[in-house]
DNA sequence: GGTTTGACTACCC
DNA sequence: TGGGTAGCCAAAC
């Protein structure tokens, strides 16, 4: 048994991660798989939260790609849910772009070290 | 069960 | 400098 946990770990633990990013913060797709050890696989980290959308509240407006620009707006309930949910919370974003988003980056490796 | 796609990232030319 | 391609792994068709 427990052959195959690996998976389900990797999906709990980016709905984790996630909950654990600060309000008013942001981090990447990839520092979250990197974080997990799954470096190089971002794309499992954004349909880990495609799966966690019905699934319990994740912010998953938190979690936008390296560049901050908000790629997955569009898998909310409306396109401009994430970038409205992140104002509310102090974050710019323009044109579903995160200003600052050196600033606001939130890198689990480091700040969950 | 092979092919395509996808909320990404990094490398290559 | 920037566009294109490859690598990643899982789900949908």
């Amino acid at each position: 048994m427990a052959k195959k946990d690996s998976k389900e770990n990797f999906f709990q633990h980016v709905y984790e991660v996630v909950q654990l990013i600060p309000r008013g913060r942001v981090t990447s797709y990839g520092a979250i798989a990197s974080y997990l050890g799954a470096k190089g696989s971002a794309r499992m980290v954004g349909w880990a939260l495609i799966a966690s959308h019905p699934m319990a509240r994740i912010p998953a407006h938190r979690v936008v790609n390296r560049i901050g620009m908000l790629t997955g707006s569009q898998h909310f309930d409306t396109p401009q849910a994430m970038q409205e949910r992140l104002e509310e919370e102090g974050v710019r974003v323009e044109s579903g772009q995160v200003q600052d988003f050196e600033k606001l980056f939130w890198d689990p490796a480091k700040e969950l070290l």
